[in-house]
RNA sequence: GGGCGCAUAGCUCAGCGGUAGAGCGCUCGCCUUACAAGCGAGAGGUCGCAGGUUCGACACCUGCUGCGCCCACCA
């Protein structure tokens, strides 16, 4: 065995700095193209949103990931590894906007050279107002150095992530991916564009999907409103109360809908009804999703208040009177099918407000009408929101694309739910919230979004001689072309002169959703036509690490582009990992302000302490965030380094020592169990149970097998051989089995070795990264274990006996017992025997007797301390 | 309304048919030739509640309670 090197050291200052220059150096974590499929592992890495900075958990839950590909590379596997970054989509554009205080207008002509103010304008409404391009070019360069920021971060926690793979989501390749995806969905018939009600936030201006929709309860009030009976069937027809939270809506009411077993409203159905104030005739109709219990049980159906009215359109195929815009207001034109004098005059008072003056200026006309009856009546409601917005989301007519996702095909749904099932889950629970989804799909997946900064939408369209397009049938580019921008790419057959002219063409005006792109992550990353050779290596995935909040968004898009390219699934795992919660249990997020920034934190406790902390908490659990758990971590880094250093300053072992003490094999029997149980939770992607058996085992070996072979170790014995060379496998295996954990300690201590064993046992050259994973049976083959693992427990106890009653004594443990009697059952005095030298010597005893026990009795420890001199009181 | 998860020591969490575990915190000790940023010893729990299965239940089953999350067309 080596001596330790002068540089051995025992704290963890500037490993991260040494070793990361030197995997970098190296190569460590290369991937290795040459392997076939069977001995790659490929994961399919979340690209972080390049928006802002990394937080607590991301370090968190990149951790988790990369100690399971530490683990698959050790095992041999070439780790197919890469990083993205997210840079496409809106949270990009917002940091840009308030980053250099501009603003995207498309009709702005591009400005070269274009430099932004020095200090963004106060306002928002102040913002400079800039070409696309300039815009798209100020995303580019924030992100490219966000992006190296990011990396800085990442090398520091100790990822072992091959750099070189690195990709972006807003690359030409992305892009050439995302564009290309998307036009064989179109040429299947899985993608398709439709002018219908969608949902649309005001704020950003554009369309969401569904699973970009969150609940948040928002104050609002009944206002019950009188609509009058208009005769004419019958005697019995009078007026009817409805009850609703958007009076201001009645302008756009088409029908008023009831439950057809609804025996309050039976004698209504088939007649007509006229809108307060503006008295236009809409039908009484029945319909069995209408509650009885809800509201006054008939529902007045608006174009379009909720997605209730937009199914109720759709199925009792109403008329159309939507009055709302994209910005949120009402229309400033009277609405044809106001027809009267009055109610031209009414609506004259609504139109141009916002909804919110809208509503309180119906509220007056109503309320002077006569129509109102009482007074509204607050209530809290569920009213959807855009994820990323702070204002009630609204139902706009607007052409979209859509991909099919079984949201109206049952089929579909089935197969998509089929996959689900093909999936391993980690942990295996989280399955249900994928099949909770896309059992209540409502409709397909809206991906056009009415923004600036993302991938084009890849199509043009002709316009008819009065400049009308052609929706139906998009003229779409040669795939070789990809990516293209139908902004500023002309199509084929046309000239730039004919851009919006009639007769000639316009481009899409669209970009696609972030998840259109994000959804294609594999296809990105493994070079998807782009690298036939890599993508065949690669694809399908093993594993997709993500959090458990965007099964929905994230992992659901990617299934659904896999089951269509390929008709399979994108990878084999998902392993899910929780939130990082304050001290208070809230979600950490940035708009609470509770946010640590891991920089700060990696630079307090070391890399190895956070990455113990993350690697704790268990796959899928929500975990608070916790300094006392890293500094538990940095005081198990520091004492790896320590215990290496007493195992390598011992005089070094004989090539042909054999471990023959019954207490070292115990110990190497023990270990070979702990290798089972740790490879046994790794296999199951449970990284936390790895590392709880491995701690656990490391500190009983500390305290109790090291102290107790110590003197033995220390000494020029006929067992000394015996000690030392348990203490070099033990001390081996115990490395590479933290090593996914503390990257750092771990090859500090494995370069101390300085030689190479082979494989099975002692140490190899190079990076213990690189080292092969223990193997308990390879352990016990070669070691030729027959040892009884209980010979170590039974020393350990009575070794607790002594210590004990030197603690009671309050004596130093080092303190000398003059004698030590063990009665005990026959076997376990046998294992006593046994380890009797190492006993005394770590008990520092000087007469060690043995009794059997015979007929049952006490068994005890008998310690004899000699008589104190004067202690001082 | 539907679904999922959680409930074990003061705190954070393991365990899971066979006499309740770890770390932190707390108490009392100890300079001990790897480690005083260390080491040793100790106190502390009717394992949410109620039934059931079993020779035996913290663990399995049923119901309940509380907390959290996901989903839902929320007039």
């Amino acid at each position: 065995m080596a001596s330790p090197q002068p540089t051995a050291q025992s704290t963890l200052d500037n490993l991260e700095a040494r070793w990361g220059e030197r995997w970098e150096h190296d190569g460590t974590y290369r991937f290795d193209r040459t392997h076939d499929r069977g001995e790659i592992y490929s994961v399919d890495t979340p690209p972080p949103t390049v928006s802002g900075s990394l937080h607590v958990g991301h370090v968190f839950s990149y951790t988790h990931t990369d100690t399971i590909a530490r683990f698959q590379r050790m095992r041999g596997r070439a780790v197919f590894y890469p990083m993205g970054w997210d840079d496409n989509g809106l949270p990009t554009e917002r940091r840009v906007e308030n980053y250099f205080g501009v603003r995207c207008d498309p009709s702005v002509a591009y400005q070269e050279g274009f430099v932004s103010p020095a200090k963004p304008a106060a306002k928002r409404q102040d913002y400079i107002a800039i070409s696309r391009r300039n815009f798209i070019e100020l995303c580019e360069r924030l992100t490219e150095t966000d992006e190296k920021v990011f990396e800085q971060v990442w090398r520091l926690l100790g990822l072992s992530v091959d750099w070189s793979l690195t990709y972006s989501t807003v690359s030409a390749r992305s892009q050439r991916v995302s564009q290309r995806a998307f036009l064989r969905n179109l040429a299947r018939g899985e993608a398709y564009s439709s002018e219908a009600p969608c949902l649309w936030d005001i704020t950003f201006q554009t369309a969401v999907a569904q699973a970009e929709l969150e609940d948040r309860d928002r104050p609002g009030a009944y206002h019950d409103l009188r609509f009058a009976g208009t005769g004419g069937h019958g005697d019995v027809v009078g007026d009817v109360i409805i009850a609703t939270t958007r009076p201001e809506l009645v302008v756009s009411c088409v029908a008023l809908v009831a439950h057809p077993d609804d025996e309050r409203y039976q004698s209504l159905f088939g007649s007509s009804v006229r809108t307060p104030v503006f008295g236009v005739e809409v039908p009484v109709l029945a319909h069995h999703r209408a509650e009885p219990d809800k509201g006054t049980g008939i529902a007045m159906v608006c174009t379009f208040g909720d997605l209730a009215d937009v199914m109720w359109w759709r199925e009792l195929e109403l008329d159309t009177r939507a009055v709302i815009g994209k910005t949120g207001r009402l229309d400033a034109e009277t609405p044809s099918w106001l027809t009267t004098e009055p109610a031209q005059a009414a609506y004259a008072r609504l139109a141009g407000k916002t909804i919110f003056a809208a509503q309180r200026e119906m509220v007056e006309l109503l309320r002077d009408s006569g129509d109102l009856l009482g007074e509204p009546r607050p209530i809290t409601h569920a009213v959807k929101f855009y994820e990323k917005g702070d204002r009630p989301l609204e139902i706009v007519t607007t052409r979209q694309w859509y991909i099919r996702n079984g949201g109206r095909s049952p089929e579909l749904r089935a197969e998509l739910i089929a996959r689900g099932k093909e999936l391993d889950w980690h942990p295996d629970h989280m399955r249900h919230r994928y099949e909770n989804w896309v059992e209540g799909l409502n409709g397909d997946w809206l991906v056009s979004r009415q923004r600036f900064f993302g991938v084009p939408i890849p199509l043009w369209y002709r316009l008819d001689g009065e400049g009308c397009p052609d929706y139906e049938h998009p003229i779409v580019p040669d795939e070789a072309a990809l990516p293209i921008d139908p902004q500023s790419h002309v199509p084929p057959g046309y000239t730039a002169q004919q851009r919006d002219q009639p007769g000639g063409f316009t481009g899409e005006p669209d970009i696609m959703d972030t998840w259109a792109t994000s959804s294609l992550t594999p296809q990105i990353a493994c070079g998807w036509e782009d690298d036939p050779d890599l993508f065949a290596r690669t694809f399908p995935m093993d594993l997709r690490p993500q959090g458990h909040d965007i099964i929905r968004t994230w992992l659901f898009s990617t299934v659904v582009r896999s089951h269509y390219e390929y008709g399979s699934l994108p990878w084999q795992h998902v392993a899910l990992s929780g939130w990082i919660l304050d001290p208070d249990r809230k979600k950490m997020a940035k708009s609470r302000g509770n946010v640590v920034v891991p920089t700060e934190m990696l630079e307090q406790y070391g890399a190895d302490a956070v990455r113990y902390w993350a690697a704790s908490a268990r796959p899928g659990i929500d975990t608070a965030f916790d300094p006392s758990q890293m500094k538990i971590g940095r005081r198990l880094a520091v004492k790896v380094l320590n215990a290496c250093k007493f195992a390598f300053g011992l005089p070094p072992a004989r090539a042909d020592a054999a471990v023959t003490e019954a207490i070292d094999r115990a110990m190497l029997a023990q270990l070979a169990t702990l290798i089972d149980d740790a490879t046994r939770a790794f296999d199951n992607y449970d990284y936390a149970r790895a590392l709880q058996a491995t701690e656990e085992f490391f500190w009983r070996f500390c305290d109790d097998y090291l102290e107790l072979v110590k003197v033995r170790a220390y000494q020029d014995g006929p067992d000394s051989g015996s000690a030392r060379a348990a203490l070099r496998i033990a001390v081996s295996v115990l490395l590479r089995l933290f090593a996914p954990f503390l990257p750092y300690v771990t090859e500090e201590a494995w370069s101390w070795a300085q030689t190479d064993d082979g494989p099975l046992l002692g140490f190899t050259a190079g990076s213990i990264h690189r080292a092969s994973w223990p193997d308990g049976a390879e352990l016990r083959s070669v070691a030729l274990l027959d040892g009884d693992p209980s010979v170590l427990f039974i020393a350990a106890d009575v070794l607790r006996q002594i210590r004990k009653a030197k603690s009671d004594a309050k004596r130093s443990v080092r303190a000398e017992a003059t004698s030590v009697t063990v009665i005990d059952s026959g076997p376990r005095i046998a294992a006593v025997q046994a380890v009797l030298a190492d006993l005394r010597s770590a008990g520092n005893v000087r007469q060690l007797t043995t009794v059997e026990l015979t007929n049952g009795g006490e068994a005890t420890v008998d310690v004899q301390l000699p008589e104190t001199e004067s202690v001082a009181p």
